[in-house]
DNA sequence: GGTAAAATCTCTAGTCACTAGAGCATCAAG
DNA sequence: CTTGATGCTCTAGTGACTAGAGATTTTACC
């Protein structure tokens, strides 16, 4: 049995977020000392890592809700898991095209101004027109 | 002088959301009409055009606000400009390179997974034990 | 057993950039 | 003069936490 600090320095995640966590029902209530502080069994730190490890590749809470579920029910967990992380992938590619042209714009916007002549700053007149944009950033 | 739903058609920003930029100061507020309603000059449609831009660019809301007021003090705009667009271009790179070892993660992920094997689905457990990611995804 | 420091508890409120909705008032057109 | 579109304010919600206040508990050491 470990405190919340213990669990939060193995797993990565702060003390705060764990009880977030609890809170919102991600992480399921936990026995209480006499004093009335939580001590986690060791099962809670292998779905702590779960969590913040499919945080880290960006998963939502909600997607990560889903996939807790499908881990305790390893039946029917393999496609539904595939979609997910399908969707996943899908969404970040996405972001990764968009944040692309904002990259180009801004190198263009950037690269065009001398910074020598004041008044006559290229960096704001793009930002005022999207005509001058070369790019489809949207 | 135009009504709000005018200058929301015209600039792309949403009614809500140009009295929000008016309620945290990012546009000044403007006369009314004798039953209270917000009109608008001219100059506010290029102004809400510039805030709508630089968020496309992916500018945040403090970032603007300092566009704007070197947009109105032309004299020393342009190196401090320059610098804020550096600024986020270095932001972006390093999202752009997170998004990418996130999307290789992903793919390698989702690969490995043969769909058909129930109960030893690779997504799963990958996402458990990051000791089996490839890259560095942090 | 006593004490002091570290850890933990609950609760509230703040972050960012909006968005949604309730309930009412005003405006423009016919 | 009516009707429908548009406008007003105000409150609360979103996601995923984070920060801080103020109180209590645990742990380590003497």
């Amino acid at each position: 049995m470990m405190a919340i600090g213990f669990l939060s320095r193995d797993s990565g995640v702060k003390v705060a977020t764990i009880r977030y966590y609890e809170q919102i029902g991600l992480l399921a209530e936990v026995e209480r000392t006499g004093g009335n502080q939580r001590r986690y069994p060791a099962a809670a730190l292998a779905r702590l890592r779960f969590i913040r490890h499919a945080r880290d590749l960006g998963l939502s809470l909600d997607q990560i809700r889903e996939l807790v579920a499908l881990n305790d029910h390893p039946d029917r967990s393999c496609a539904e898991a595939h979609a997910i992380a399908q969707a996943h992938l899908a969404d970040i590619r996405d972001r990764l095209r968009r944040l692309q042209a904002l990259e180009h714009e801004l190198v263009r916007i950037s690269g065009d101004c001398d910074q020598k002549t004041a008044g006559s700053c290229r960096i704001l007149s793009v930002i005022s027109d999207h005509a001058l944009c070369a790019g489809d950033h949207h």
